[in-house]
DNA sequence: TCGATAGTTCAATCAATCTTGAACAAATGG
DNA sequence: CCATTTGTTCAAGATTGATTGAACTATCGA
């Protein structure tokens, strides 16, 4: 097992593979709650999306948000902790990462799994 | 066969599948080449895309792209004309459009059926 | 050292997607 | 009225995608 995960630099970023990527529900949100959480801490470990799927399918989704250059996974322990690449995307692909955003935010009844996420609370540490 | 292709009110627009429905290259360059062309004509015709694929694979396309409500199909005898839902997109999810076609044009070179779209001509009418 | 915890990887299944070509429908123009 | 043009629809195939549970790896705490 490679002890970091693969990560794409910020010029392997490709809009396709973004796009698709965010145009799944599961990893929208994933996404969402990231921005949601990044004014209080830029980082959440994978156990917090556990409301979205079960471990396994998260993991494979986690991946795709990776290999696509939408997130960073950082590991300590046995916890992973996982960020937005924000300034790599906004490099890339300038206000798109914040227009999507903004539109699930606005969508947020429709989006039934980005709407759960506001509700999460981080005390921890 | 329906007389007139089914479009989706501006409200049922949804997210996920706007993305989902960028996400092709195929579709990207398919409204790449609609917001290229806007400042000269808003319509084009489906065989003003025959660069990207064959008929059928474009109207399979097409298809997808009415159906999220990216584009509106106007009959006009054999003809069909195609145009871009600015302002449905611009309501509902505000800026979204326009950062994907900024980024698209950003990253032509590494579209390659984007990149072919500015070289069309259009002197028809 | 021994569990418990946190995630990943693998294999299998099921569904969705893209692509192609052939057949079809509708309007145009001679 | 017939051939042409324009574009859709259908059926088939190949590919990719998502989901699940079980097995696995690695780390931490007692």
């Amino acid at each position: 097992m490679s002890r970091t995960p693969h990560h794409p630099t910020r010029d392997q970023i490709e809009l396709p593979m973004v796009l698709d990527c965010l145009s799944d529900p599961i990893r929208l949100a994933i996404v969402y709650q990231l921005a949601q959480q990044e004014r209080v801490s830029s980082e959440l470990r994978c156990s917090d999306f556990s409301a979205l799927s079960g471990k396994s399918n998260l993991a494979y989704h986690f991946a795709k948000l990776r290999e696509c250059g939408l997130m960073q996974t950082r590991i300590a322990g046995t916890n992973r902790f996982m960020r937005l690449r924000r300034e790599d995307l906004e490099a890339r692909f300038p206000g798109l990462l914040d227009a999507v955003i903004k539109s699930a935010a606005k969508d947020a009844d429709r989006l039934p799994l980005v709407s759960g996420c506001d509700l999460i609370e981080v005390d921890r540490k």
